[in-house]
DNA sequence: TAACCGTGGTG
DNA sequence: TCACCAAGGTT
């Protein structure tokens, strides 16, 4: 396939590094970024937004052996768009929030159906299919298209949030005026500027961390505003939910896990869940129905899309 | 817009 | 032990 035609090691010459609109950074960025995480060597926006949706909400620990797999089994667009529900849910195990993986190859679909020959790198594209938002499309245009356009992820919103408006956390600033800060400090150069999200991406990672920042090691520490205001305490988090287990989201995690091992019958479903209640079970399977994660089968069975 | 959507790691 | 967090998106 195509995928490994836009490999290559990200280009760590002096030169792109010598200057930039964040001073410390891209030395520091030469010095110690996670230049060997494997989506980095693509420039393949199939590659590139495979990675991308995996790591929505979900760490790079979990992440890089699902991604792994996930492009040994659909190394190109085509053959996600050609896979089954079923399959795309199973291989996503363990990644959670499951529509995901619906969205990721309807997302597909829709490309293939369309005439596309490979995903494109226009965010104003990628952000009209499902599952791609704001931050997902202009990760790919920068990530792989190599398009001057600036990403805010948390990472890159806690650095800025921090270092330009002295606010602790990335919660107490407007996503409008992190966006418009990314866009004011972008470079030029679409290489430039792929770099430079990189770089605060993990400047934001290992030490511009929510709790416990590293500001001793921080290359922009001399200039960071919230160091320099004294690091104030951020505003309260929000309030404390439920326990996990009696949440609809752990139900709903049991029931597709149980589906991905085969059709179950309702009272299977009903069995498997903390406290077992046949109406509860009902309506999470009527929502999951919405989703598209798990369709009726025959005699009152449950199975996962194109199981049946 | 606030709530919802999984799972696992961590201090 | 547990509250918080993790390369967000959708409704």
């Amino acid at each position: 396939m195509t995928r490994g035609k836009g490999v290559r090691r990200p280009p760590q010459t002096r030169a792109a590094h010598a200057s930039g609109t964040v001073p410390g950074l891209m030395d520091w960025y030469r010095d110690s970024g996670r230049h060997s995480l494997p989506w980095r060597f693509s420039r393949d926006p199939y590659v590139v937004l495979v990675s991308e949706v995996m790591l929505q909400q979900t760490q790079v620990s979990r992440v890089i052996p699902a991604y792994g797999a996930w492009l040994v089994r659909w190394p190109h667009v085509f053959c996600l768009a050609a896979a089954s529900q079923g399959d795309v849910i199973r291989q996503w195990s363990g990644l959670g929030y499951n529509r995901r993986a619906l969205n990721l190859q309807r997302a597909a679909s829709a490309l293939v159906a369309a005439g596309a020959e490979s995903v494109p790198v226009d965010p104003a594209i990628l952000i009209t299919l499902p599952g791609i938002g704001r931050y997902t499309a202009a990760a790919v245009a920068s990530f792989a298209g190599e398009m001057p356009v600036p990403v805010v992820d948390t990472n890159i919103g806690r650095v800025l949030a921090r270092r330009y408006l002295g606010l602790g956390s990335v919660r107490d600033a407007s996503p409008s005026r992190l966006w418009q800060l990314a866009a004011e400090l972008l470079p030029a150069a679409g290489p430039a500027a792929r770099e430079h999200n990189l770089a605060l991406m993990d400047l934001g990672a290992t030490l511009c961390r929510s709790a416990a920042p590293s500001c001793g090691s921080c290359p922009v520490a001399s200039s960071c505003s919230w160091l320099l205001a004294g690091r104030p305490v951020p505003t309260a988090g929000t309030s404390v939910g439920p326990r996990f287990e009696t949440t609809d989201r752990f139900a709903r995690g049991r029931i597709i896990d149980a589906l991905r091992r085969g059709p179950h019958s309702f009272d299977s479903l009903v069995a498997l869940l903390p406290s077992p209640h046949s109406a509860q079970t009902g309506r999470l399977l009527s929502g999951l129905e919405q989703d598209g994660l798990v369709v009726r089968a025959v005699r009152g069975f449950w199975t996962l899309p194109g199981d049946d």
